[in-house]
RNA sequence: GGAGGGGUUCCCGAGUGGCCAAAGGGAUCAGACUGUAAAUCUGACGCGCAAGCUUCGGUGGUUCAAAUCCACCCCCCUCCA
């Protein structure tokens, strides 16, 4: 191939991007002797896709520009079932249309990175509930099946605990993903001649069984690659803010509220993020780093890598949006906010929400912004003057929104705590 | 089907008749310090301004009084068949 020189593992590498090879060296040369189909799969277990989502997302972006063929499954037939993977106990099943539903709103997100029309190495995406939804079950049980071995698959780590832990099960339902999964690896082997799988280091499990598998059934040789799971270094989950879960989905998680997660990455992690999820070279980022440590004040670092992402989910628009939200509202000039101004932040994406006639009281307001769960929680708020209006502390509980304290007559620049905006109007 | 163990406030987990809105830890939130960090310290953490109200799988019951006792039901786990 052209651009065989690309070595996309030790490149990976580079990054810390590897966990584990399943076929090691072998895997080595397999990829550099010629473009190769790599998959990866991605459950419909919520309706957008997680942060935590983007480094394999990435991973195949990064096989594609290394020149070789991306195949990004959702799993529409997997998503039925649930990844008992490393999960401490049994899930709900979710209904066949909010399955389905959530298949079709991943699937722009799935295909938002990759390249599907530059030739031989055009990504694709397929979904396994084409594969397995008219499968029947003798058959299954019969040409799959028959390759398990029970006594290996109670031995995978990923459902260990499932099985030997105090207090909690595992269903035949859950059990039996691994055999999909497996499935799947053989089935995109005989179609595309897929020959690489990738996933979060937690799929381990499902990986390799579906290497075994594809060499008894096709007499295939492939291979696999884990990928960390992206941690934080005080040890708290990554991908969640005071609001909640980071999304990919701009309507679950705006533009603004995306680019300030990044900006508030921890030093300790912020530069292995930017070699997961950035295209910058590990020498780039290096080099950061270093500058930022000389300088001794506050580090770039959380800029460039909430810049670079946002733009790459978001594109120019959205990372623009959230500047200009950041600037405005983080400069600590609100009362010189114009017009325009706060009609652009509602635009770009601040909460915002109207103020009901009769509750223009604080507390009702901070209530029904959300800003306090509680009337309560509203008046402790107050209590530590920690909120304010249009740049102004709140002093006291009996203060009253209205036209004549508003901005251009209308508008409320909420803040509760050091960075929990909203922006309310007056009817 | 049988035997045993268990379901407590966001999570873990104490509590076996009043002193329990319920120990302790974690998470979370606010304040101070800072860089819209980290660490640390302080405070809050069912609802209510308050009186008080609603919580301990569910439903009934015993009692002046129940998360705690009784009955039935639901769910989970372990072992046996």
């Amino acid at each position: 191939m052209s651009n065989s020189a690309i070595d996309i593992i030790s490149d990976l590498q580079g990054r810390e991007l590897i966990v584990q090879l399943a076929g090691g060296e072998d895997l080595t040369s397999h990829l550099n002797g010629a473009s190769r189909t790599v998959y990866c799969g991605f459950d419909p277990s919520a309706e957008s896709l997680h942060i935590g989502s983007m480094v394999p997302l990435l991973a195949l972006k990064r096989f594609q520009m290394a020149g070789h063929k991306p195949i990004v499954l959702v799993g529409g037939a997997t998503g039925m079932i649930g990844d008992p993977s490393f999960k401490d106990s049994e899930r709900a099943l979710s209904s066949t249309d909010v399955v389905s539903d959530r298949v079709e709103r991943l699937k722009p997100q799935l295909s938002q990175f990759l390249d599907f029309d530059c030739g031989d190495n055009s990504a694709v995406l397929v979904n396994n509930l084409d594969w397995t939804q008219n499968y029947d079950v003798l058959s299954f049980l019969r040409d799959v099946g028959k390759h398990f071995s029970v006594n290996a698959m109670i031995q995978k780590e990923s459902v260990k605990q499932r099985i030997e832990r105090e207090g909690e099960g595992i269903s035949f339902t859950e059990f039996s993903y691994m055999i999909l999964q497996s499935y799947d690896f053989a089935e995109l082997n005989k179609r595309y001649n897929c020959t690489v799988q990738i996933g979060g280091s937690d799929q381990w499990g499902n990986i390799t069984g579906g290497i075994d598998l594809t060499r008894r059934m096709n007499q295939q040789q492939v291979y696999g690659a884990t990928l960390p799971l992206v941690t934080k270094a005080d040890g708290s989950k990554f991908g969640k803010s005071e609001s909640g879960t980071i999304w990919m989905d701009g309507k679950k998680t705006s533009p603004y509220a995306f680019y300030q997660f990044w900006l508030n990455t921890a030093d300790a992690d912020v530069y292995n993020y930017l070699k997961y999820f950035t295209f910058l070279s590990p020498a780039e980022i290096e080099e950061i780093q270093r500058s930022d440590e000389a300088a001794a004040a506050r580090p770039e670092a959380q800029g460039i890598l909430a810049k670079s992402v946002t733009e790459l989910v978001h594109g120019n628009t959205g990372l623009e949006a959230a500047s200009r939200i950041s600037q405005a509202l983080f400069s600590g000039d609100i009362a010189s906010l114009t017009d325009d101004d706060l009609q652009q932040l509602e635009l770009d994406g601040l909460p915002c929400s109207t103020v009901e006639k009769g509750a223009e009281g604080i507390i009702e307001v901070l209530v029904a912004t959300d800003l306090a769960k509680s009337n309560k929680m509203a008046r402790e708020f107050i209590g530590n003057n920690a909120v304010s209006v249009n740049g102004q502390t709140v002093e006291s509980q009996d203060l009253t929104l209205s036209a004549d304290n508003a901005l251009s007559g209308k508008y409320f620049v909420l803040k509760r705590g050091k960075k929990l905006f909203h922006l309310a109007k007056l009817s």
